[in-house]
DNA sequence: TACTCGTGGTC
DNA sequence: TGACCAAGAGT
């Protein structure tokens, strides 16, 4: 607490009183670094005010407001919040940690940071930061992923807390987790808590803390259809499995499960899921894959671009878009990257020469 | 409990 | 390049 200063972390939403602002901090910056969530703060601040806004907002807006942060699940949930505290809730947020956990979306970490910052609740955050100080500071080689750990750290969390000053003891150890006690270069030599450090004096810093369960990551090919009419418009689709990426929009796709091979193999190897035959798709291009690693799976990804007729019969789910529409809907980042670098690409080659 | 959900930064 | 991690939560 002596070593705490709200200015060497500057944030907007630190010294706000909103629930409504908090809770949407707090949303965003799940998993999420600071630098990377306070632009869609801001741009979720001021396209929503407050939570009515939020509210009455049409998903597919929202989902675009969200589009390249990831987490998806957080957008939809975010809005299943908002809806019920709007409209269930007469705008009023639930007033308590335990009432704030009943919000879809928010967890124990997100309904102790809403109740201290907003309400002055005594209940101490248990995040990243706080495991990795703990596990430290207390050399606690518990894994910090498995029910044992997290009871133990539950409990030295509620040790070091200060009932007195929530808000400020719970911003102050995310601090330090991120300023002093980092993953990698640690700042050990300018630590108020070296001396007592179980973890400095065993030079076990980087040993700790400790996980459990290592990441398995699998790789898929994504084979894309970029499919346009004589119209200039683009076939897409909403996506709605449960996998990555649910409810971002996406042009028609096959997969497989191995590497690149000719066109037509694929497509003979794998059409269920593409909502036209063959001989109605005339291939132009095929661009360079693009690769995107995800927490759990790598994606492969192969646009194929080509002409199709309008007059198509259509299954339920698939729409035509025009090049404008395309930036209304919230895609994934490869292709929304595909379709910025096609973007240019065009550009570059239909502007009429500039003197 | 085990698994999955994105994207970007760091080393 | 690959591993790890970020103000975690839902199923």
């Amino acid at each position: 607490m002596n070593w705490y200063e709200p200015d060497r972390r500057p944030m907007p939403w630190k010294a706000e009183r909103d629930p409504y602002l908090i809770w949407l901090s707090e949303i965003i910056l799940q998993q999420t670094r600071v630098e990377q969530g306070l632009a869609y703060f801001e741009k979720f601040r001021t396209a929503y005010p407050t939570v009515h806004d939020l509210a009455a907002a049409p998903d597919t807006e929202v989902m675009k407001h969200w589009e390249g942060l990831g987490y998806y699940s957080r957008a939809r949930n975010l809005l299943k919040a908002a809806r019920l505290v709007s409209g269930e809730m007469g705008g009023i947020f639930p007033q308590s940690s335990a009432e704030l956990l009943k919000l879809p979306g928010v967890g124990p970490y997100t309904a102790a940071a809403i109740a201290s910052f907003a309400y002055d609740e005594p209940i101490p955050v248990l995040d990243g930061n706080v495991y990795r100080i703990l596990s430290r500071y207390a050399g606690q080689a518990t894994p910090i992923d498995t029910t044992a750990g997290k009871k133990l750290f539950t409990a030295l969390a509620a040790l070091a807390f200060d009932p007195e000053q929530p808000a400020r003891y719970n911003q102050a150890i995310m601090d330090f987790g991120a300023l002093v006690c980092k993953p990698k270069r640690a700042d050990c030599a300018n630590c108020p808590l070296s001396l007592s450090c179980v973890a400095r004096a065993g030079d076990l810093v980087y040993d700790l803390p400790v996980k459990a369960k290592k990441l398995q990551r699998k790789t898929r090919y994504f084979h894309f259809l970029v499919a346009r009419d004589e119209t200039g418009r683009y076939l897409v689709q909403q996506r709605k499995s449960a996998d990555i990426w649910r409810d971002l929009f996406q042009f028609p796709l096959f997969e497989i499960d191995h590497e690149d091979v000719l066109f037509d193999k694929l497509w003979f190897a794998s059409t269920k899921d593409i909502p036209f035959q063959r001989n109605s798709f005339v291939l132009e291009r095929s661009y360079p894959p693009r690769k995107q690693q995800l927490t759990h799976q790598t994606i492969i990804g192969y646009f194929h671009e080509g002409r199709i007729d309008s007059g198509i019969q259509l299954p339920t789910g698939y729409e035509w878009v025009s090049a404008a529409e395309l930036g209304r809907l919230a895609f994934p980042k490869m292709i929304a990257s595909f379709i910025a670098d096609k973007s240019v690409f065009l550009d570059l080659f239909t502007l009429p020469p500039t003197e």
